[in-house]
DNA sequence: GCGGTAAATATTGTTAACAATTATTTTCTA
DNA sequence: TAGAAAATAATTGTTAACAATATTTACCGC
């Protein structure tokens, strides 16, 4: 229950600024309001939403500036994963980056690529666990939920190549070779690729909660 | 009201493990019980409070790895951030920073060590803040907020130099000469210090919660 | 029709009562 | 007396009703 409305956001089904109601939700998901706000006040403490006193809450719209603290923080983060993976990575562990890899490249080619993407975004938090620093995973995670919100603001809903499988490999590569430097740098390149078509494009928010959560309010709601 | 309790355990007043009991805490704040049960989530969130289905909350006592965990994190952040600073600071940031050195010192040496404490904490607050990344500097925050109940837990409740006045101003000096590799050394250093002295030091909680947070309960209480 | 005001509605925020669970104490028995 | 069972108390969890605030609608004079 508690991560339908943040699945709902990472898949791009709610966008910036759409007003979450209270009595809205608590009928769609079929729990009392209670529940709602509850996982509202964690979605307000994650920046998945913003809410104004008396004024309720809306899905997060994050500024520009937001958008590039959240990449840098990002490259930081992933920078010192991989210095860490860099010198103590296994060769079971490669094996395991290799094989989601190759997972990763049949959905792209049978089509299914939402399963690609998931398993795109996984295997930086594979990486992520794989150096072992639990804090540091969870700023990862913190930054990857919140990315999907800076893509609908700043990048439209349709961006393409959210990651691309062969930087993936040769981050991989790299790392095989206890080459942190190129892993790193890779990564850097791997990274700026979204952020640099980051730019301001604003967008009207839908208001019908019902169809974007894909879900069937109960007949008598 | 929100940052009460926060306090208390910044202030080392509430040792881990204390358990949190709801009504007791309305009763010491003057609250309803459905405030403290907002704050509990909260602290619950920021991973200073641990809460098992209804068997109530307790201050978080992180265990070692964790300890670790934060301070490589804090590394690896702090890192960043010098050298985002050492390349951008401004003379007037430099004069901020040697203000705040000054009285850190002048507080030692009036005696005055909690508020010494304070301003050499806010001194790395306060270089995240000249970094500009406010979602680096929100997770150092973090960082920072959970450190106390490290020290609590595993270094007790005495430890004393939390902070090296002489290691920020070597820090200081560096970043005013443009040297982010020495700054950088400098902090690693810096940080060491005190994780070095990390050891398994389990404490028995005390449980009178009024008088650990040094507040008197109403009279009808 | 337009702007502005007042009623009506909708939404969020708070509270106290109740339910469910756990912890503690008491009682009973071997 | 030790230990188990039962009763009691304490604590957390949930809910529905109410209060406060914001938004929409209806109305009126101009």
């Amino acid at each position: 229950m508690f991560g339908l409305i943040e699945q709902a956001v990472m898949d791009h089904r709610l966008p910036p600024g759409t007003k979450l109601k209270e009595v809205q939700l608590a009928k769609i998901y079929g729990v009392k309001r209670g529940t709602i706000r509850k996982v509202l006040a964690r979605l307000v403490h994650s920046r998945l939403v913003d809410q104004l006193p008396n004024k309720g809450a809306t899905v997060a719209k994050p500024s520009i500036k937001e958008a590039c603290d959240l990449f840098a923080a990002r490259r930081s983060i992933e920078r010192s994963t991989l210095e860490v993976l860099s010198s103590r990575i296994t060769p079971a562990q490669i094996k395991q980056l290799r094989q989601m890899l190759d997972s990763e490249q049949l959905c792209y080619q049978t089509g299914d690529t939402q399963r690609a993407i998931s398993i795109s975004i996984e295997f930086h938090q594979v990486l992520a666990t794989m150096a072992g620093n639990d804090v540091m995973q969870g700023f990862l995670n913190e930054i990857i939920r919140r990315t999907p919100l800076v893509i609908l603001t700043h990048l439209g809903a349709n961006t393409k190549n959210y990651c691309q499988n062969q930087e993936h490999e040769a981050i991989v590569d790299a790392l095989e070779n206890g080459d942190a430097e190129k892993a790193v740098h890779i990564m850097d390149q791997h990274l700026s690729h979204i952020e640099s078509q980051i730019d301001d494009k604003p967008e009207t928010p839908r208001t019908d909660l019902a169809a974007l959560l894909h879900i069937d309010a109960p007949a008598n709601g």
